[in-house]
DNA sequence: CTAAAGCGTCACATCCATGTGAGGGTCAAG
DNA sequence: CTTGACCCTCACATGGATGTGACGCTTTAG
């Protein structure tokens, strides 16, 4: 399949699928006229690279992952020289574990202000010092 | 406290303080000299935003948050004047979840790609097609 | 054959969270 | 008074992921 194809079929912009290949992250066949011609398990990797930025990782990190590893057509993962590696990759998913659990305080702290909008509790004494610290600010008008 | 006072105990450097009051993050009232006088509270505030930030909502979405909903002393929550925002509250936790279920399906990749580089399976019977079409590119030589 | 659609490269633009530094006040300690 | 530690504003820089557009070649449909 073609650029076109595959931006199509993965919703990624042309622009990225070259720029992902700039970074090393996907490594098209050229065909004879220049075309990149992209293999079907591609729209998977590319995917993965989707989930993986979404997580937090640069295309640096990425490209190493995919680089030791990368995808079968059965979503099975081939193992390729990579030395070091399992060292790395425990690392990086140390990394989004960590990130997962920000996440979810996080929703810890919306799901508090959803309950606190729902039943607006009197917050009991407070003194006037603290009611004024949120005060709107003189000069302050930006734009939404 | 001052503006080095919640770096130090955030760790967040005064410029990105200063970035997220003009963002609308922070509201720190001013003293008669022009410094910032930060609450007490704020630094759960600022502990706030980058679990916020680091979820990947932009600043004008935090903003927005934190406008109609601030933190108590006690880590409750206090809702302000805010029209249609437990819709809004909901759509950014929906936003979140998705983000982590992402990071999830990220994760199980990396569960795939360790057990695949603990134990290689030699994988059955690919096209000579197939096991080219991850070979090196000539002219690409790229630092990394 | 011709026009449209796709592709290629190059390069500059944008957004956002950050850094960095210049030039200049404020304030407390010596 | 002077020095050093803070603070202020302004403004330009950077890095990473993306967008956009120019210019030219290739392939495909009519």
């Amino acid at each position: 399949m073609r650029i076109g194809d595959l931006a199509h079929e993965t919703g990624v912009s042309r622009r990225l699928l070259r720029y992902y290949e700039e970074q090393g992250l996907l490594r098209p066949v050229r065909l004879p006229n220049g075309y990149r011609e992209y293999h079907q398990s591609d729209v998977a990797t590319v995917r993965h690279i989707r989930d993986l930025l979404a997580a937090g990782l640069p295309t640096a990190v990425i490209a190493r992952l995919l680089d030791c590893v990368h995808d079968d057509e059965g979503g099975r993962m081939v193992p390729v020289a990579c030395p070091g590696m399992i060292t790395h990759l425990r690392r990086e998913r140390q990394r989004i574990t960590e990130t997962i659990e920000r996440l979810q305080t996080s929703q810890r702290h919306l799901d508090t202000m959803l309950a606190a909008v729902r039943n607006p509790t009197q917050p009991p004494a407070r003194t006037t010092a603290e009611r004024r610290r949120r005060a709107p600010i003189v000069g302050q008008n930006r734009a939404l």
